[in-house]
DNA sequence: ATTTATACTGTATATATATTCAGTAAAATT
DNA sequence: AATTTTACTGAATATATATACAGTATAAAT
């Protein structure tokens, strides 16, 4: 695939983040606006060049009509894997990355930002066994009955989250303590074994 | 969430399908054509019901302004977990299914069919361990170097993909028989463990 | 019994949008 | 040195699109 320039990945972005944002591709003035462009033509050129390039495809007379090609969707990432979380007895938590997986977005579509590899089997009745891989998806909304990453100054656990009223409950899925919590950070997602 | 109408489901299907099928949503005028409607006042109706009953949001004046809601856009379905794949020396392969796991559409976005319970080590090398779960696709194209799910007669099995002119050979990822392959079926996602 | 929601056809229209044409200018290729 | 690509402004326009208005008819809710 042909390479981008800098103002052609900018328009790239834009139409990524406008899509995400909206759920629908934006129009040759809303780039404009975007961007600061002064003119539709601006965007129009630019997506007849990302179309050339194969990162777009356009459909002529249909209004936001952009689609991202495969390529341009499924953009290959790498994901951090982050190492031995504790889910017994908390351990120290310093986001040391384990590695780079690389990793197709389509196959996940989910935007979580890391992986997890799980310590200790307090969580084996939920399915999440030692030496798992957990989805971690940075958040601040978190409901009842979610599996949550709790921080507790440098030590990190797995836990389910319980609120009600004041008191915050974190419940491991085994037979272990429960605990209150500090600070609400990020939300468990996807497991496997 | 409120319940739709038959006709709501279908108006809400066919949006999904252009979307998926187009990267953008549809007009008023597109719905019409797909369901066969006349007037564009139909899908303009429909699409307003479908907003008030939470399962869109539309952009007042924006064209084609349609926008999944979450519940919507990621909607709990369950996946089938077809039990017992051989890996190793290929086993017997009615679909039996273990169980149904519900699934959050959002988390892997990719649409594979099922999911395969891995058993035997063959693929150890690709990190495919025993008791894992594999994401299945099935699919007609098959690229070389693929994971793909070869099924012979009644017999399953986990291999690499290997085509070279008319030969095609099935390579385990650890140290067992090469195969000659006859009917390219399905094809091997993600995996964890 | 009356209202409201569903499920459309059909016509009309303001405007949102794609797209072309005419330029300017700098950078990159050939 | 000449051509192509990049990167825009600015204006103009055909048409794609949302959306309102006027009806008809049936089913569901109050």
């Amino acid at each position: 695939m042909k390479e981008l320039t800098i103002q052609q990945k900018k328009v790239l972005q834009c139409i990524k983040f406008y899509i995400k944002k909206t759920g629908f591709p934006p129009t040759r003035a809303d780039i404009c606006r975007e961007l600061g462009f002064k003119s539709p033509n601006a965007a129009e050129s630019h997506l007849r060049a990302l179309e050339k390039k194969g990162y777009i495809t356009i459909e002529n007379g249909a209004s936001r009509g952009i689609n991202l090609t495969e390529n341009t969707a499924e953009k290959s990432q790498t994901i951090p894997v982050i190492g031995l979380v504790a889910a017994g007895s908390p351990t120290l938590a310093d986001e040391n990355i384990e590695k780079h997986i690389p990793y197709q977005e389509s196959l996940f579509l989910s935007d979580f930002d890391y992986f997890l590899r799980v310590k200790g089997l307090s969580m084996k009745d939920a399915g999440i066994m030692e030496d798992d891989l957990v989805a971690i998806k940075k958040t601040s909304e978190v409901r009842n009955g979610d599996i949550v990453v709790a921080r507790i100054d440098d030590e990190v656990t797995l836990k389910y989250f319980q609120s009600s009223g004041n008191q915050i409950k974190l419940i491991p899925a085994n037979d272990d303590f429960d605990e209150i919590y500090i600070n609400k950070e990020t939300e468990g997602f996807f497991i496997e074994g």
